[in-house]
RNA sequence: GCGCCUGUAGCUCAGCUGGAUAGAGCAACGGACUUCUAAUCCGUGGGUCGAGAGUUCGAAUCCCUCCAGGCGCACCA
C-alpha cells in the first residue's frame, strides 16, 4: 500500500431519502379503499422476527407465572431464519438457553413454553419442536405480504432504524496527506468511511465526516523540496534528488506552473524561503485535488481538518499539560513520554522529541481531544491496516483524557492489490508509478470501483482487478445488482404501457403471493433492516453487497420462471406491488453505497 | 522474539457474534432467448472449515498449543 501517512479511507453519498419514487416506475395510489386487505395489520417498524420474539417474551413470562417455569433472569430472545424449509420459517433456541437455570429439560421448556403462546392476530400456522429443542415457527400463508406495507409507508426511508437516537458520531477517514494525488489504496478506505457513515446515518446517528490533513509534518517539507528542485531542474540546473524527495509527474507539473507563472524568480530567494512558499503552492494546489477526486468519487466531507490547527494557540502544548496534570507524563532524558502502558500498550511513547518537537502521536492525541471537545459521543477512525500497532496508544490516549475505552472505534482495512489482466499493477507513491483514484474512477466507473471495494471485508486483502470492474459482464456484480433494478423499472414501463400500474397495497391482493419464491423475496425484504442494523453494530459495510446480491438473485431467478405481467389483473397487480417493493429495497441499499441504480441498461 | 490480522470447494470469498445436512460467485460440464431486458436463469460435480487438544446438548465461530502467510514492533508520519 502506500502510505506513509497513516489513514485511509472513504466515500460519501449520504443517506437521504430522496422522496419521491421516480414517477416512471411509481404505481398509481388510488383512494378507495382495498378489498383485499384480507390481512391483520402490523404495528409499523416491526419485523416478523421483532413480532415472534414478542410472542416468545410474553410466552416465557406467562410460564414463569404460572409457575411452570423457574428463572432468575429473563433470557435474551433470539430468532432467526431457518435453512432449511422443513425447519419451518424462524426458529429459537430459547429453549435450550434456557435449560441450565430453569433446570428443565429442552425439549420440556420448548413445549411449556410454545403450549403459552398467545398469538391473536394469528401469524402462526404452528409451532414444532425439534431436535435438542429448536421452537420452529411456522408462518401462516397469508401473513407474509402485510409485511410489504412498511416497504410503501417508508419507501425510501425503508431500511432505516432509530438506534442511533441522533447521538453524534464523527467517522475520519482517507486523511492523506497532501504530499501527492490519491491513488487506488485510499480509494478503498474511502469507500468503507463513506459507506460506514451512511449506515450510521441511516440507523439514527447524526454523522459527521472529516478528513485529517497532515500539513504540519517533515512529509510536507518535503514535498516543497522536491518541487523546488524540479523547480531548478526546469530551470536548467543539473540537480540531485535526495532520499525521501517524492518523485512523481505531479510534481513535475506543479514546477512548471510556477515556472510559467514566475519565471526564474524564485531562484533568488533565500531557498529556506522557498521551500516554504513551494510547500504551500503545493500543498494548496495536490489537496485541491485530492478534493475533486473524492468528489467525483462521491465522496464528500463536512471538514477538512488541518492539523496545524492544532499547533494554534499552543493547542499542543495545552494538551500535553493537562496531560502532566493527570500524571501521564514524565521526562526522560530530553524527551517526554506518554505513560501509555497505564492503559495496555506495550511501551511508552514520546510526545515530545530531544529537540523540543512533539511528535506526530502528541498531535494526534490533541486532535481526537479536539473531536470530543466538538460533541462527538464516538468516533471512528479509519486507517490503513497497516497501522494497527498504533491503535494501543491511541486507545490509550482517549482514555487518559477521561473518554471511555470504547469511545474510539477503529476500521482496519487492507490493502488492494491492483491487478490488470490479472496481473499485478505496481504503485508506489514515491517512484510515481502508482495508479490514481482518478484513474481509477474513469477507467471503470464510480459504481463499479465502489462497489468492488465493498465485496469484501475491509480487513481482508482485495483483489482490484481493473479489466474485470469494467468489463460489463457476469463477472462484475454490480451490474448483476443494477440490472436487477433496470430490469423491474422496465417491467414496470411494460406495464404501464398496457395501462395497468402497481396498486398500493390496501388495494393490492398480496394473498395471491404464494409461490415460494415469492415468499422467498418477501422474507429477503424484510430482512433488509436487521442487514442494516447489523452493519451498523459491527461496523461492517460489505454486508450490504452480500445482502443485496442476494436479493437481486432471488429477483432474477423469479424474474426467469414467473410473468409479473398477465392477463390476470389481480395477481398482475400483486407482483407488481412485490417487485417494486424489491426495487426500492435495491434503490435505498444502492443509494447507500452510493452506487446508482439505472432505469434501464 | 513480542503483538495484531488472515487460513473455509480448483480460484476469489461469505457464514447474521455458539445452532440443525457449511454457502455464493468464478472456473468445468449440460441445458433455456418468436415471451415483462440472456448484463439473466436452470441443472451436475466439487469440502479432514490449516493441524491438534479443550469448553457443551451443539464449534468454521469461543479457550489453549502448534503450522503457514501478511502487517506491525521510531524521539516517521
Amino acid at each position: 500500500m502506500i502510505c506513509a501517512e497513516r489513514r485511509q479511507a472513504g466515500t460519501g453519498g449520504r443517506w437521504q431519502c430522496p422522496a419521491a419514487r421516480s414517477s416512471s416506475c411509481a404505481g398509481g395510489k388510488g383512494q378507495r379503499v382495498g378489498l383485499a386487505a384480507n390481512f391483520f395489520r402490523i404495528e409499523e417498524r416491526s419485523s416478523m422476527k421483532q413480532l415472534l420474539v414478542a410472542l416468545l417474551d410474553k410466552a416465557i413470562r406467562a410460564s414463569v407465572d404460572t409457575g411452570e417455569l423457574t428463572l432468575a433472569t429473563p433470557p435474551p430472545i433470539e430468532i432467526e431464519l431457518t435453512k432449511d424449509p422443513l425447519h419451518g420459517d424462524y426458529a429459537s433456541n430459547v429453549a435450550m438457553i434456557l435449560a441450565a437455570q430453569a433446570k428443565k429439560n429442552p425439549r420440556d421448556i420448548a413445549r411449556i413454553v410454545s403450549a403459552r403462546i398467545d398469538d391473536p392476530r394469528r401469524i402462526l400456522e404452528k409451532v414444532e419442536i425439534a431436535g435438542p429443542g429448536f421452537m420452529n415457527f411456522f408462518i401462516r400463508e397469508g401473513c407474509w405480504a402485510s409485511l410489504l406495507e412498511q416497504v410503501e409507508r417508508q419507501g425510501q426511508r425503508y431500511g432505516a432504524a432509530d438506534v442511533g437516537a441522533g447521538r453524534r458520531i464523527q467517522v475520519e477517514f482517507v486523511s492523506a496527506n497532501p504530499t501527492g494525488p490519491l491513488h487506488i489504496g485510499h480509494a478503498r478506505g474511502a469507500v468503507v468511511g463513506d459507506v460506514m457513515a451512511n449506515i450510521l446515518a441511516a440507523v439514527g446517528y447524526r454523522v459527521f465526516r472529516e478528513y485529517y490533513i497532515n500539513d504540519a509534518g517533515n512529509q510536507m517539507n518535503n514535498l516543497g523540496k522536491s518541487v523546488f528542485l524540479r523547480y531548478r531542474e526546469l530551470l536548467g540546473e543539473q540537480v540531485e534528488f535526495p532520499e525521501g524527495c517524492y518523485r512523481g509527474e505531479y510534481i513535475k507539473d506543479l514546477a512548471a506552473e510556477l515556472v510559467d507563472r514566475d519565471g526564474k524568480s524564485h531562484l533568488q530567494g533565500d531557498p529556506e524561503e522557498v521551500s516554504r512558499r513551494f510547500t504551500e503552492y503545493a500543498g494548496d494546489a495536490i489537496l485541491a485535488g485530492i478534493k475533486e477526486d473524492l468528489r467525483q468519487f462521491g465522496v464528500v466531507f463536512d471538514l477538512y481538518f488541518s492539523e496545524r490547527e492544532l499547533y494554534r494557540e499552543d493547542g499542543v502544548g495545552r494538551l500535553l499539560g493537562e496531560l502532566q496534570e493527570k500524571g501521564f507524563i514524565y521526562r526522560e532524558g530530553d524527551a517526554l513520554w506518554f505513560r501509555t502502558t497505564a492503559f495496555g500498550d506495550d511501551k511508552d511513547r514520546v510526545v515530545v522529541r530531544q529537540n523540543g518537537d512533539p511528535t506526530y502521536f502528541a498531535a494526534d492525541i490533541a486532535y481526537h481531544k479536539n473531536k470530543f471537545q466538538r460533541g462527538f459521543e464516538s468516533v471512528i477512525d479509519i486507517w490503513g491496516a497497516d497501522h494497527h500497532g498504533y491503535i494501543p496508544r491511541m486507545s490509550a490516549a482517549v482514555q487518559a483524557l477521561g473518554y471511555g475505552k470504547e469511545a474510539l472505534q477503529v476500521i482496519l482495512v487492507q490493502l488492494v492489490n491492483l491487478l490488470r489482466g490479472g496481473k499485478p499493477a505496481a504503485m508506489s507513491t514515491r517512484s510515481g508509478e502508482f495508479v490514481t483514484l482518478r484513474e481509477v474512477v474513469d477507467e471503470v466507473g464510480k459504481d463499479a470501483a465502489r462497489y468492488n471495494f465493498l465485496m469484501r471485508r475491509s480487513d481482508s486483502h482485495l483483489d482490484f482487478d481493473l479489466d474485470v470492474a469494467k468489463q460489463q459482464s457476469n463477472e462484475n456484480p454490480v451490474y448483476y445488482v443494477q440490472y436487477a433494478h433496470a430490469r423491474i423499472c422496465s417491467i414496470v414501463r411494460m406495464a404501464a404501457d398496457r395501462g395497468c400500474s402497481a396498486p398500493a397495497y390496501g388495494q393490492a391482493e398480496l394473498g395471491l403471493l404464494r409461490l415460494p419464491a415469492e415468499i422467498d423475496l418477501i422474507k429477503t425484504i424484510t430482512r433488509f433492516p436487521e442487514v442494516v442494523e447489523g452493519a451498523a453494530r459491527s461496523l461492517e459495510p460489505h454486508r450490504l453487497t452480500f445482502y443485496l446480491n442476494d436479493l437481486a438473485g432471488l429477483f432474477h431467478s423469479y424474474y426467469n420462471k414467473n410473468k409479473v405481467i398477465s392477463d390476470d389483473a389481480a395477481l398482475t397487480g400483486a407482483r407488481l406491488f412485490l417487485v417494486t417493493s424489491v426495487r426500492t429495497v435495491l434503490k435505498n441499499a444502492l443509494t447507500m453505497l452510493g452506487v446508482s441504480a439505472p432505469d434501464k441498461m
